[in-house]
DNA sequence: TCCAACATGTTAGAAATCTGGCATGTATGT
DNA sequence: ACATACATGCCAGATTTCTAACATGTTGGA
């Protein structure tokens, strides 16, 4: 359970790492705002500096500040996200997700996306085999 | 952040809910067991007992034991679980979601498989509009 | 130059989480 | 009846997380 992709985030500090795979890199003070219920910046910053122990985020120094990012890049946390949705809600069948976000946002989706979607599925039975 | 569908589970306590999401219901000792970094059986005991208090699970009694269920549908929870991917890895397009799962996946699903997705999103398609 | 604004570093107490021992109750088989 | 196995209830110490005060350094404008 606890993989190199998924470590044992706390409270904040899972809501940081989402913050920064949204914003891809942020400051601290960024990541404070961006906080809809944000302890005081002070708080904020120490648990930056707690994760860059863990390695849980770098920086780049830029002129005075850090920018921070997270040490996983975001496609591998994206697919290890996606799979544990996929293992707790749909018993992981990939199948079973598409087809419920197609059901589910079809009526969202114009006509173009639409056929867009069904060109996908085209050329992913071309591609495929 | 903190909505009724999605409150802040500790780390124990999202681990459990997986789990419950998982088997749709579950014993306190089909739940220790299912985790793979368990702590004593009595411990993991003491977390549902919190959770019952915190309105986080339910239980039924079935002779002698309680089998344990989420408060919160799965459905529910589902459609938030995705949401939260959505809004961190995908900026939120569901097109993106769906083309990504598409393109990962191709290789594993079989023609007949894409051929029925296919058809999901023809009927979409008549359905929406 | 001097001050205000904002940056990081350090430290430690408050609060929450996590854990497991012990007590007690119930079914089952000998 | 009695021992065993396994259930829940209660409780409190260990550990981790969370928070923020305080110190210090840098930049930029009056």
């Amino acid at each position: 359970m606890k993989s190199k992709l998924d470590p044992g985030f706390s409270h904040r500090e899972r809501q940081i790492m989402e913050i920064l795979y949204r914003f891809e890199r942020a400051t601290a003070r960024e990541i404070h705002q961006a906080m809809d219920d944000a302890p005081s910046y002070t708080s904020v910053r120490s648990h930056l500096r707690a994760m860059l122990d863990k390695d849980y985020v770098t920086y780049a120094q830029e002129g005075i500040r850090y920018v921070y990012a997270p040490v996983v890049p975001k496609d591998n946390a994206k697919f290890s996200a996606l799979d544990n949705v996929l293992k707790n809600f749909f018993s992981g069948s990939h199948q079973d997700l598409i087809a419920t976000l197609i059901d589910a946002e079809a009526k969202n989706l114009t006509d173009e996306e639409l056929q867009q979607m069904a060109r996908l599925i085209e050329n992913a039975r071309k591609e495929g085999r």
